[in-house]
DNA sequence: CTAGGGTTAG
């Protein structure tokens, strides 16, 4: 640095500054000597610090050089506007846009782009329209990256009206538009929409896919359980020469895991040049996902023998691993290995806790997983409750059940799957009136129900089905298929689980009737239709529940045919007879 | 001088 006596000038700053570009200390002092200087800094040389603490993340102390400008520029706004998005600090960023307008300082063309993210983050709605408003006002909604700023925000928002409606009137969209489009679609859960957009985006001339499209499409196929879609979509991006960097290829594994089949995914792993962190992590979810304990677990000693250095999301499948094969004690050890680490990364978070409480509460350590929440040093969610609740239904304890529920509805009253949890400890334990009253409370609180629906890929094509759905074209043959498969298996010892525990609120209700879960109708539906060997792979959007648990299991055993069921938490692998899942839901 | 898109977990 420089010594005290030496008086400052302009040029030593500006070397200063190109010097110690990324040392936050250095920026400090830095700062702290142009304010001692008395000299008048020019706006350049501020400018230039500005950048270089809002590069090593400093936004607080970039506001305070910003405000120590002169009559900044449009560009120093939007630097500013840059730094606050690059570090989510969007309310900072409403704010300033507000000082701007105060000041009347007019937005320009590069403006938008960044305010409009900050809103998104923001994730408030209203502000989202009220800031459409005023790109509209000042001529800027026909402005291409704009526009696809302002339909992330809204698929984000939850408008997905607005944004498709705004993303179909843009006018010749570029490559970054539509993968934009779709990225997004994909990461709000409207994978079908995706796919839809997809093949607009091929039917359009004026651009072709990339890599970035393929990762997207790929994600969208694992999030359907479009195994067939997904290696016809990655097939072509080779033919085309796309270029499959890992990311592609960590895609590629993700999809294969999601739609049951690890096998591809193994092999496909062992066969990549290149793997990093999200590779392994990939694999080690999946294997824990669909039952496999011991495969995550091997693989990620390997992992370890090989030094490479696992991050949080790693530890999560390792952690489910262990949950998933009851291995209590292994589990612990992992966790504190987490919690001695020296790598403020593997901290652990709420969902290492969350599946801490799973491991304990579904081994029927139901008393230990409530005094470890009780310990904890972060303060428990609707995930860590949740996690208790469900391992009070899978034991039947309707007096700790009770508890946390109670604590749950604080926590979120808004979400019905809890209650319906409640409603089953309440079933469990034979307390009708108590299911009754609460069925009547939800009534009233409006609390929201999802449909149930599953879905079986058949010729590129998924087919979806509801509960007594009678409107796919197979309809006539899809329940007599039904009929003739729950003929045979009585005889072979099949009892409806009427009384079921996981029975849903909805599924109650009395139109219904449970021979008719879609999950059913979906697997005869892939005996008709499935071919030979291949497993009938069915993708359900809620949990499934035991009767149809059971009724897997009979038919594997009947037909010879494996039956590969996703559901909202994990797969069930149906074999003979038997499921992967050893009844740990 | 500055601007929009991708992988694990939730």
């Amino acid at each position: 640095m420089i010594a005290k006596q030496t008086p400052l000038t302009k040029q030593m700053l500006s070397k200063l500054l190109q010097t110690s570009s990324s040392k936050p200390k250095h920026l400090k002092k830095i700062h702290a000597l142009v304010l001692t200087s008395g000299l008048s800094v020019k706006n350049s040389l501020l400018t230039q610090l500005l950048e270089n603490l809002i590069l090593v993340g400093d936004m607080c102390h970039a506001r305070k050089v910003f405000d120590e400008m002169h009559k900044p520029r449009v560009f120093l706004w939007n630097t500013l506007f840059k730094g606050y998005v690059k570090n989510k600090l969007p309310f900072e960023s409403v704010t300033l846009y507000k000082k701007m307008r105060d000041l009347d300082v007019r937005p320009d063309e590069f403006t938008y782009p960044f305010v409009v993210k900050a809103v998104s983050q923001l994730g408030v709605c209203l502000s989202g329209f009220a800031f459409h408003a005023h790109v509209v006002k000042h001529g800027f909604e026909t402005l291409g990256i704009v526009v696809t700023e302002l339909v992330m925000m809204y698929m984000k928002f939850g408008e997905l009206r607005s944004a498709q409606c705004l993303f179909e009137s843009m006018q010749g969209k570029d490559l970054v538009a539509w993968n934009a489009f779709i990225a997004v679609c994909v990461q709000t859960g409207n994978s079908g929409l995706a796919l839809e957009c997809y093949h607009k985006m091929c039917a359009d001339a004026a651009v072709e896919f990339d890599s970035f499209t393929v990762v997207s499409m790929l994600s969208a196929c694992g999030q359907l359980g479009s195994l067939e879609i997904g290696k016809e979509i990655y097939d072509r991006a080779r033919k085309e020469g796309i270029d499959c960097n890992v990311i592609v290829e960590n895609a590629r594994l993700d999809m294969y895991v999601k739609c049951g089949s690890t096998e591809d995914a193994r092999v496909l792993f062992e066969e990549m040049e290149q793997r990093n962190v999200v590779s392994w992590s990939t694999m080690i979810v999946g294997y824990a996902m669909n039952g496999d304990s011991d495969e995550a677990l091997a693989l990620f000693s390997r992992m370890q023998n090989e030094g490479l250095r696992p991050n949080y999301v790693t530890f999560l499948g390792v952690l489910s691993a262990c949950s998933h094969a009851g291995l209590v004690d292994e589990g612990k050890r992992y966790f504190s290995i987490m919690a001695r680490s020296s790598d403020k990364n593997l901290e652990p978070r709420k969902e290492h806790y969350a599946c801490m409480v799973d491991l304990l509460g579904r081994s029927g350590l139901l008393e230990e997983a409530y005094e470890f929440i009780k310990k904890m040093p972060v303060e428990p969610d609707a995930g860590i409750w949740g996690a208790l609740l469900g391992a009070c239904v899978v034991h039947r304890d309707v007096k700790l059940g009770q508890k946390v529920a109670d604590l749950l509805v604080e926590t979120a009253p808004d979400i019905g799957a809890y209650q319906v949890l409640l409603s089953n400890i309440y079933a469990a334990a034979g307390k009708w009136d108590c299911v009754d009253r609460l069925r009547s409370k939800m009534r009233k609180l409006g609390t929201k129900k999802v449909a149930a629906y599953s879905s079986v890929e058949f010729d590129g094509k998924l087919h979806y089905f509801n509960r007594g759905d009678k409107s796919h074209q197979q309809t006539k043959a899809i329940y007599e298929k039904l009929e003739e498969v729950l003929k045979k298996i009585r005889n072979m010892g099949y009892v409806p689980q009427t009384g079921s525990v996981f029975h849903d609120v909805e599924t109650e209700e009395k139109e219904s009737s449970l021979s008719h879960h879609s999950e059913k109708l979906a697997i005869a539906f892939g005996l008709i239709n499935g071919r030979g060997e291949d497993p009938i792979r069915v993708v359900k959007n809620l949990r499934t529940c035991e009767d149809c648990h059971v009724f897997a299991k009979f038919v594997s055993k009947l037909t010879s045919r494996d039956i590969i069921m996703r559901d909202k938490n994990r797969f069930h692998h149906f074999r003979n007879g038997d499921c992967s899942c050893r009844e740990f839901w």
